[in-house]
RNA sequence: GGUCUCUUAGUAUAACGGUUAGUACAACGGGUUUUCAUCCCGUCAACGCGGGUUCGACUCCCGCAGAGAUCACCA
């Protein structure tokens, strides 16, 4: 197989959402399966949109998902720097390469005088191309002045790895600018040199960028270099409308979601399987599965829409695959942060014991914040709400005053508290006040968490410990009395 | 408006000329000694429309409709 070279190339104009890490997601897998190589690129030539700290807000999310890079930020390379900005001076080379040979122009027109063509074009309803108004005569090329391509419009055709075969007329091709004013290239120029020089032989982007492919190809040729793989990538569509995901849709940084404890396994499971399959029903795929099953061809040519609820299952999924695979001391780790404040001064033994009986009910991480409060401290004491139970709501007072003491005396009698003697204890605990199941564990299980839903009994008894199972349950029973009085 | 692209259930997808159109999420129903979840079983639900080509079309071709992208000294 040929080595795939390519680049996630971003620009650090803030934190990349979700919406665009398969931009990263996708080559980097074609890069890995291929033994080639996975450049990571910061295109920060438009200085009005800079935004400090971005480009680590990038390298942190790659680095959570675990795409790392062999050539980029803080890794170097051998076509270092990979900041566009500091680059400057290899794309005005270039740009002076295609004045040289009559390529490429500097372009002294001012900009009222270039909207006044648009203007003019666009009340005649004839398409604005630049092309139609480049001026006779150019200048030698000096500072602050744009260098414009020279267009050679004409039908082109090309193909794409996931679009298929593509063409175009002469109609969408111009005199594209390739140096601002600013001295620093506009992204249709730079990144054209940066892959030459970088041996990159596969683009990968969303498909915004199909329209301009024919100026691309236009400026291979006028190098004379080749081309390298078009990928196009369909947009990630926002939950509603029809609209690609975008921030103001609230497409959360994929930190966001780590910080909300969704494993990074499952978020790039998900993103990459969101219009990517390999033809099988598999469903979870670690990443090096991801790696050795993936193909261009099998990318979606349609947008998908960003489906939370299936990202939430699929988490559940990695949280139980993990715990299964790796064992609870492992998973554990990856917790500590998601405790409630009140399991602060339990130490890590218990919190495990808790974990091991509630990790299949998470469908997040921080779904421990809500779910075990009542290992770590007294619930909240509300009669009301254990009286409500559509079970207990059966019994009267009395009668559920009767249950619990004879609850209280039977798990007293337990000298080895474990989950077989409280299985044992609760069996026969049935038997002798000839309750049903979900009649008698219902009151226990309200009256010692007040939780709208908790483990299987004996073993969330067996965690909460001797002690706390029976004041609690002699708190309820106390309130019972003191109620009927 | 020009140009380009896309179109299977609510969602994500399988099928690459012959299947009762498969799978997963969601929804709904049921099972596993309470609850919630896991797990298991089941139900509902789709080829945008119209023409061709073919013995046969979700699959190939042509229209139409709908949706999206782009037309910057932004990427």
């Amino acid at each position: 197989m040929k080595k795939i070279v390519t680049r996630f190339a971003p620009s650090p104009t803030g934190y990349i959402h979700i919406g665009n890490v398969r931009s990263a997601i996708y080559p980097y897998l074609a890069a890995r399966q291929s033994g080639g190589t996975f450049i990571l690129r910061i295109e920060d030539t438009d200085q009005a949109r800079y935004v400090e700290g971005a480009t680590d807000l990038i390298m942190d999310t790659l680095k959570w998902l675990g795409l790392d890079w062999d050539e980029g930020p803080e890794v170097g390379g051998p076509n270092a720097p990979y900041f566009q900005t500091q680059r400057k001076n290899l794309y005005l080379q270039w740009a002076k390469k295609l004045i040289a040979n009559g390529r490429a122009y500097a372009d002294p027109t001012d900009s009222n005088t270039i909207q006044g063509y648009r203007d003019s074009d666009n009340a005649k309803k004839i398409p604005y191309l630049y092309r139609n108004h480049r001026p006779e005569i150019t200048p030698e090329w000096q500072p602050g002045m744009p260098i414009r391509f020279k267009a050679d419009p004409k039908p082109r055709k090309w193909h794409d790895e996931v679009m298929g075969d593509l063409s175009a007329g002469p109609e969408v091709q111009d005199d594209i600018i390739l140096i601002k004013k600013d001295g620093l290239p506009t992204y249709n120029f730079a990144h054209i040199v940066d892959d030459f020089l970088m041996n990159v032989n596969m683009v990968a982007r969303g498909v915004e960028y199909l329209s301009s492919t024919p100026n691309y190809l236009a400026l291979y040729e006028a190098f004379g270099i080749d081309q390298p793989l078009l990928v196009s990538l369909p947009h990630i569509l926002a939950p509603q409308g029809n609209k690609k995901l975008g921030k103001r849709d609230g497409a959360k940084s994929a930190t966001e979601y780590r910080d909300d404890g969704i494993l990074p396994e499952a978020m790039l499971n998900y993103l990459a399987c969101l219009g990517w399959n390999d033809g099988t029903e598999q469903e979870i795929y670690t990443k090096e599965e991801l790696i050795k099953n993936f193909s261009l061809d099998h990318i979606q040519n349609s947008g998908a829409r960003y489906d939370e609820v299936k990202l939430l299952w699929m988490n559940g999924q990695w949280i139980r695959k993990l715990v299964s695979e790796q064992g609870i001391d492992k998973f554990y780790v990856r917790t500590v942060d998601f405790w409630p404040n009140s399991a602060e001064n339990f130490d890590d033994n218990y919190k495990k014991r808790v974990l091991s009986i509630i990790y299949d009910r998470l469908k997040t991480l921080s779904d421990l914040r809500e779910m075990t409060t009542y290992f770590f401290e007294d619930p909240k004491f509300d009669i009301e709400q254990l009286l409500a139970n559509k079970f207990v709501k059966k019994f009267s007072e009395q009668e559920l005053f009767s249950m619990l003491e004879a609850t209280i005396v039977k798990l007293s009698s337990i000298n080895n508290w474990n989950e077989e003697n409280l299985k044992i204890a609760l069996n026969e605990l049935l038997e002798t006040t000839g309750k049903k199941p979900a009649e008698l564990f219902s009151l226990i299980r309200i009256s010692v968490s007040f939780a709208p839903f908790s483990p299987a009994l004996d073993l969330t008894l067996n965690v909460l410990g001797k002690e706390t199972t029976l004041s609690r349950l002699n708190k309820v029973k106390t309130a019972l009395v003191l109620d009927q009085q």
